[in-house]
RNA sequence: GCCGGUGUAGCUCAGAGGUAGAGCAACUGAUUCGUAAUCAGUAGGUCGCAGGUUCAAAUCCAGUCACCGGCUCCA
């Protein structure tokens, strides 16, 4: 007789061992029709499975996220009953739930085209309207592999051999189709409708580059079709904002054959560029940095003292001179140990902060180069911070204000932080370890920092604080980093003198803001959709003239805005006004002042912004105010409140 | 690096064995115009690169490079 308690409270007895099914059904027809799955103390089962003790039950439906990961899953399972009715020797490999949707590998002679896709999806929209039942059935380790050698399905029969011979194994029958998985899923296909498969792409059987490369189906699913349509136009968003189609609409930069995962900078994009690299200089020394600049290329020997050479050869662009190889760097941290070796450092001058500005080469591999989110030559806002144990929680809290402080600056307010701790190839003594990772946790805590904890994820030398920020379209991306080193200083001899008159070998802190200034400025201008703010915009003030007569006064305005250090242009083309309007629109310049004969007679000018909003006529004066105060805002809440 | 796709005018794209096309941009001329495209004319291409098949290749074949979507990787 189990007792079952209900997420509002509400009790109910059962006579016999009860399903959710008919839980579901006690409560009322339209839940017992809605309900997906069931959790039964904390834990997902199948509509039909049977409780037999008391238990804390709650249903599941489309409206519960479990319901819509659910729903996704047994979506992978149509994809793998449209797939073996429409190609029979396809063998189905897994086919789990990925964020917004799902994917199912395949093994197949022949590669699906973008036809087959579509194939697969009428057969799967054909399944579904047939509103079929999905029978759950739990088999022994035996039966499962007879079941899936008789199908000649070698992927599942390798997922068996790995399942302890005890544990139960549930298959799942679609019709004449039969899958195996942990489950729950729904138990009729009337529960699967709004989906869209997306694209076949190849991935390795279980995700090693050594194994065969399977083909892989990848769709999304949701509760509804709203969701869908509203999934849909968010990739179209995306797709609209991609920053390699902006950047080529407003000249921003461009790649080339020659020199693939390198950026030619155009004049517009390197304004962005050096505003961003000027923010961050000026907020690094005022904050007790020293700024430095090292060797792009050093002898081989220093790389296979620091470690890199032994790891990282491949990754590494080398050239050879005078019978000596050099390698380009990958990274500064050598470097800027060689500068803090230079003379004798005492405990006093602790702790040393050295940033550079560092470009980094890094021979990525071809097919992972992606615009400028994933290039082979990269700018960081690296600096290092040489300091002693003591001094790495205060050193770590300070940085993590400037990191707040900065993506502040941009509009980020959502920002994720994530402690990766000791991996099992590791240097350094426990001891240190214990220390380091409390260090780090313990700056995190005494700001009231919400962070997510990775066990094993450090790098080898230390453990790290990663900085992730929330895009407007809520695409999260990785930037800042703090990582605490213990090997780097000894391998490369570096010390200090401490208070006892004995040598002592620092703790470095490897750490970065922005991350790379090519990824970030990409993440703005798929942030801003090229819509840059003032203070970064290329071009901040455009003039135009009416007619030919009014050339001269914006020739005129022209100089004293230059002059003031605005970044303007004039636009004296003989066109009508709505098409030069129209040009700079689209250019996203922020302001357009328009001169006519009624701004000459008035000395004004007419203040037109890209957002289409006529602010009507003034003096230069009265809209230099306006775009100062927004220059010195930075961020966008002020851009926000004027294009409203 | 691996799987698949794509490379044609400055840009966006059409052409699928038989004389390289369109729109926009550019240039020239006319127009001097009031807040998202004025009109007309002209010019522009070894069809990514290097091979092969063919009387004939942008088109078919093998190679190569780059880009796009994934996978792997990202110190």
């Amino acid at each position: 007789m189990p007792l079952i308690t209900l997420p509002d409270g509400n009790q109910k007895v059962f006579e016999n061992a009860v399903t959710i099914k008919e839980i579901a059904e006690a409560i009322g027809p339209g839940l017992a029709k809605a309900a997906i799955a069931g959790k039964v103390n904390g834990k997902l089962i199948d509509s039909c499975i049977p409780i037999k003790s008391d238990s804390n039950v709650s249903v599941i439906t489309s409206k519960d996220e479990e319901g819509i990961e659910i729903i996704r899953h047994s979506f992978a399972h149509l994809v793998g009953h449209a797939v073996k009715q429409l190609y029979p020797s396809a063998k189905m490999a897994i086919g789990p739930t990925i964020e917004n949707g799902f994917y199912y590998d395949i093994e197949f002679e022949k590669t699906f085209t973008p036809e087959d896709l579509e194939k697969i999806e009428a057969r799967i929209k054909d399944l579904i309207t047939q509103d079929y039942e999905i029978i759950v059935e739990i088999v022994s380790n035996k039966k499962a592999h007879r079941i899936f050698s008789e199908r000649n399905e070698k992927y599942k029969l390798e997922i068996i051999n790995r399942i302890p011979n005890g544990e139960e194994i549930k298959i799942y029958r679609h019709q004449e189709y039969i899958d195996m998985c942990r489950g729950p899923h729904v138990p009729n296909t009337k529960h699967l409708r709004s989906f869209k498969l997306m694209k076949v792409a190849g991935a390795y059987w279980r995700g090693d580059s050594n194994n065969v490369m399977l083909q892989r189906i990848y769709g999304t699913a949701w509760a509804n079709n709203k969701q869908l349509k509203e999934y849909l136009d968010r990739i179209k968003e995306a797709e609209r904002r991609d920053h390699r189609k902006i950047a080529k609409n407003l000249s921003l930069f461009h790649t080339q054959e020659e020199a693939p995962g390198m950026i030619f900078w155009h004049p517009k994009g390197w304004v962005i560029y050096q505003v961003l690299e000027q923010y961050i200089r000026q907020l690094l020394n005022s904050n007790g940095y020293k700024e430095i600049k090292t060797p792009l290329a050093v002898d081989r020997t220093l790389w296979e003292k620091s470690g890199h050479w032994d790891k990282f050869k491949e990754d590494m662009f080398t050239t050879k001179s005078e019978n000596r190889e050099y390698a380009i760097k990958p990274m500064n941290c050598p470097c800027h140990v060689q500068v803090f070796n230079q003379g004798l450092r005492s405990y006093k001058d602790l702790p040393i902060r050295l940033s550079e500005f560092g470009s980094c080469h890094r021979n990525e591999p071809s097919g992972s180069l992606h615009g400028l989110m994933r290039v082979r030559n990269f700018t960081q806002d690296d600096a290092h911070i040489f300091c002693e144990e003591s001094q790495i929680q205060s050193e770590v809290s300070k940085f993590i204000d400037l990191v707040f402080k900065v993506y502040k600056s941009f509009g980020f307010d959502s920002i994720f932080i994530k402690l990766s701790t000791r991996p099992k190839k590791r240097v350094g003594s426990d001891e240190i370890w214990d220390k380091s990772e409390k260090a780090l946790s313990d700056a995190l805590n005494t700001k009231n920092l919400d962070w997510e904890l990775l066990p094993g994820e450090g790098a080898f030398y230390g453990p790290k604080i990663e900085f992730s920020l929330k895009d407007c379209l809520g695409r999260v991306w990785q930037c800042g980093t703090i990582q605490v080193d213990f090997s780097m200083p000894e391998r490369l001899n570096a010390s200090f003198i401490d208070e006892n008159n004995k040598k002592k070998t620092p703790v470095m802190l490897h750490r970065a803001i922005l991350g790379s200034f090519e990824r970030f400025i990409g993440i703005l201008i798929e942030n801003y959709e090229g819509k840059f703010p003032c203070w970064l915009a290329p071009v901040q003030i455009v003039i135009l003239s009416i007619t030919e007569r009014n050339n001269n006064t914006c020739k005129k305005i022209l100089d004293d805005l230059l002059k003031k250090g605005y970044r303007v242009e004039t636009d004296l083309r003989n066109e009508k006004i709505g098409f030069k309007v129209r040009e700079h629109t689209l250019q996203r310049v922020p302001y357009q002042l328009i001169v006519g004969d009624k701004e000459e007679e008035n000395k004004e000018i007419s203040v037109r912004t890209r957002e289409g909003k006529d602010l009507g006529s003034m003096t230069i004066n009265e809209f230099l105010s306006i775009i100062d105060e927004q220059i010195a805002a930075k961020g966008i809440e002020l851009n926000k409140k004027l294009s409203n």
